[in-house]
DNA sequence: TCCTATGTTGTATG
DNA sequence: ACATACAACATAGG
């Protein structure tokens, strides 16, 4: 499920833990989500140390517990957190719990394309510095756009739009949301666009982001929220959707190795 | 049986 | 060295 919005929502579901102590930890030994960890290392560290803190940048979220400990989740496809009763009995696709007094904190992840990393030292671990700055932080200008995409002039704009060392946390969705609502058809090779259409795709991205934080990731609520029916969101998951502004039949095809959804009638190859 | 699914990465090729 | 394209990863559901 996991872009930008979704991914901080999931973090907050581990909220309630936060300030409270972890009793144990329930491990899924074999479970490919471990790959660049050592699961054993992180139940040593984890039990009887206090959760303290968390955050999410890009699809990527950052646990710290005490013991200068660091638990990274990236939530891969179908990735989920919870919050469950204490006694709570892990299921098969149920990795990493932290059992507390009050409750269970849950990594699922069914499709295992996620991963934990786990780090211990006195700052944040490299990869989380390495992140790229946010779409709605000060260095994600127009200049740094138009730069990005002079480099990839021949590759089709959708797929430049899903590089997470430029538009960190756009997924899927997030891009087919963009380029519809700037109105730039997805085949569009980077490099031909001209500094209005540059202009309008930076205003896209950052105001997708933006709402869709709002919508889905303040969403205090224990289902996800969708985005409303005005957006491309809810149309572009099957055939024979509508485009929202025009009323026009939507297209889905494949570009960049992806599932995209776009409208014809507003978003034009030329 | 075949195809699809909100992601990333390693590898081959140009 | 860099840009680009795509298979591979693992699983369930239509």
């Amino acid at each position: 499920m996991p872009e930008l919005a979704e991914v901080d929502y999931f973090r907050k579901r581990w909220n309630p833990g936060l300030g409270q102590k972890i009793e144990c930890v329930l491990l899924h030994l074999k479970a490919g989500v471990f790959k660049t960890c050592d699961p054993r290392l992180i139940a040593r560290q984890l039990t009887g140390a206090t959760l303290l803190s968390s955050e999410a940048a890009a699809k990527q979220m950052l646990f710290r517990a005490s013991g200068e400990a660091w638990l990274g989740i990236h939530l891969g496809m179908t990735g989920e957190l919870t919050s469950q009763p204490a006694d709570y009995e892990p299921r098969k696709r149920d990795h990493l719990v932290l059992v507390q007094r009050g409750r269970a904190l849950v990594f699922a992840d069914f499709r295992m394309f996620g991963r934990v990393q786990f780090h211990v030292g006195p700052t944040a671990p490299d990869w989380w510095a390495d992140i790229a700055p946010a779409v709605l932080s000060k260095a994600f200008t127009v200049e740094a756009v138009t730069a990005f995409l002079r480099r990839r002039a021949r590759t089709p704009i959708k797929a430049v739009l899903l590089m997470q060392e430029r538009f960190p946390g756009i997924g899927n969705w997030m891009a087919d949301e963009i380029l519809w609502r700037a109105a730039l058809h997805p085949k569009r090779p980077a490099g031909s666009l001209n500094a209005t259409e540059i202009a309008a795709l930076h205003r896209a991205t950052r105001w997708v982001a933006a709402q869709a934080l709002k919508i889905i990731g303040a969403a205090q609520t224990p289902d996800l929220v969708d985005p409303p029916k005005t957006w491309l969101f809810g149309h572009r998951w099957g055939n024979g959707g509508k485009c929202p502004k025009t009323g026009a039949p939507l297209v889905r095809e494949t570009i960049g190795g992806r599932t995209t959804c776009w409208s014809p009638a507003r978003q034009k190859l030329s």
